[in-house]
DNA sequence: TTTCCCTATGAAACCGCTTTCACTAGGATA
DNA sequence: TATCCTAGTGAAAGCGGTTTCATAGGGAAA
């Protein structure tokens, strides 16, 4: 029984004593075969370790299953964030209980979209699941082929031709930023993601409605454009409390950020949260596990992966498929009490 | 140009006026065709922005380059430990720059062997990336295709039909050891990774043997059973610690393992480096950052990923590949001084 | 019984590409 | 000038499946 050596279907078929077709039609259940040679032939099949070949199937126009997993980022940024690493977790975890297996692709900012999209058509892959994306979206409109399925992990922009599983980012923030002026706060700082990404504007939007709605008046100081790494929010930090103004609650647009802040504050002197209250975005374990552990919006990042990976299995049973908005809550820490 | 259509080689060949035997040896280099008409085919190939498919083409016994990343942890397991976050990248980044994409398989504990297997021959990728294996190597010589190429990242034992890319786990269990004794420790523990798993059993032999050189009599009690997770190196070292024997100096076989042992130092009031000396295994960034820093023999992690995807790659272009040993070294840090 | 319909099944076409095989034409060799 | 190679090319035969199409055989309906 060493499978060392690849058995064809003719040969299934001969062994078995019935055409090739009756062997497809048991593998495939796509029509009926009388009992006993169903039977004949799966043990046929299972005796001689017999496995069809992939990409003749495919060809032939059967099955599908096969799936990719972009991820918009380098490997460098990617295993830095933990956010990721819930996400990625999720996919993976649902992907394999539906024995899907995806193709890995790394897709950092020096590689252009053409490189990505060629790969993906070449690989001529049934589903493809796209986190972090935040690149124009009309070119993959445009030249992704129609039967490909395509699901974007997180908030990518309306677009008729794919779907996508996210969180409402401007009502996230706004939830932080309102749970400071509920402790009290009213000078608030907001240190930014980096706002080429739409993730990070709408959170920027939702803290300035915040605001806004509490009749508190933003100053334009008030807002650090970071851009979603620690040693930047902390450098923008640094430089704000050299300025002397004054401060009395931050939301940063990750925790990394957050984490980032709560060093420069403790460092400086800064007790928080009695001087200083502070809350993040994204409700990963490095904002549980800092001392004071931090306040942060908990987004539903392994429920993010799963869910898109989940849409995935279900459009290639053709099931159909929307897009989805995931809640978020408020995880308080001790940087806000 | 919308490719949202798929052209196919004969459609390529007659737009251009010629055969798609004719196509087809452009594309694949594997004749000589004349000056003019390669030029020709090529224009239309880029004009008509067609992609082969690639089912087609290994059905037909072109190509090549399928290739597949095998990671025998469940998920949760491998994104908690650094190391093979580092490993992961350095593969990655390797195979992106051949163009190579891996298919993912997280094959955790409770995964039959057979299950991989199948889904390996069924997929028939070219050439497999296996880390983290600590099963029985047999049933993988005896299963696999023996066309398609299997590199371990990690010591597997010896096989004639694999080659592995790791590095000489006793020698770092045996510098570790030496190291503490070099400092003047006398009574050294060991909180050793699994037993079942080879690279544990080597470090343990390691240990063993440096103590047996510097003429040291072990004591059985020495060798606290881990099995390489901080929570159960923490409770073993604090109940060793309750047993009230006394001990100047640690092995870990893990950083991870070495930092639940800091954790319990500390918290029981014994002084690092002071008292006891510590020193873990992997050169990770969390011995690193920790406080004070761990000693650690460092692991090429990266190195390793990256050499393993190396060798696919050479493997997939013909070219001979060996097993390769990679260096170990000593990272000094602030608990052996 | 005869007619009809449905189930079970094999033969053959086809999926899109690679590669062998056979053939042509023009240059080198004698 | 007659002969032999060789480079360039198309036709056709697979690669290993799926699916359409046609057909044989039985039971139900008439």
């Amino acid at each position: 029984m060493k499978s060392s050596r690849h058995y064809t279907i003719d040969e299934i078929a001969s062994a078995a004593g019935v055409s090739k077709a009756t062997v497809s039609r048991v593998m495939n259940g796509t029509a009926t075969v009388s009992p006993a040679k169903k039977k004949l032939v799966e043990s046929t099949i299972k005796k001689m370790g017999y496995h069809p070949n992939q990409n003749a199937r495919k060809l032939a126009g059967g099955v599908g299953g096969s799936i990719a997993l972009v991820l918009e980022e380098s490997t460098e940024e990617f295993f830095l964030n933990p956010f990721w690493k819930s996400v990625v977790q999720g996919f993976i975890d649902e992907a394999s209980s539906e024995s899907l297996h995806p193709v890995l692709f790394f897709h950092s900012k020096d590689e252009s979209d053409e490189d990505l999209i060629n790969a993906l058509v070449r690989g001529n892959y049934d589903a493809v699941a796209i986190f972090g994306w935040h690149r124009d979206i009309k070119i993959l409109e445009r030249y992704v082929p129609n039967n490909m399925i395509v699901v974007f992990g997180g908030n990518q922009g309306k677009s008729k031709r794919f779907t996508y599983v996210g969180v409402d980012n401007e009502i996230g923030g706004e939830i932080a930023t309102q749970h400071l002026i509920d402790q009290g706060c009213k000078k608030i700082l907001t240190i930014t993601g980096d706002l080429a990404i739409q993730s990070a504007r709408e959170r920027l939007a939702g803290y300035e409605r915040a605001l806004t709605k509490a009749k508190i008046k933003i100053d334009p100081k008030w807002i650090l454009e970071g851009d979603f790494i620690q040693e930047n929010a902390e450098a923008a930090l640094i430089k704000y409390l050299k300025s002397g103004r004054s401060f009395d609650g931050i939301f940063a647009a990750n925790d990394l950020m957050a984490l980032g802040a709560l060093k420069v504050l403790q460092s400086a002197g800064v007790n928080v949260p009695k001087d200083v209250k502070l809350i993040g975005f994204d409700g990963s374990e490095i904002a549980k596990k800092a001392t004071p552990s931090i306040s942060s919006i908990a987004q539903p990042s392994y429920a993010l992966g799963n869910t898109v990976a989940l849409n995935l299995a279900r459009a290639l049973k053709r099931e159909p498929i929307t897009s989805v908005s995931l809640d978020l809550h408020l995880e308080v820490g001790a940087t806000t009490q």
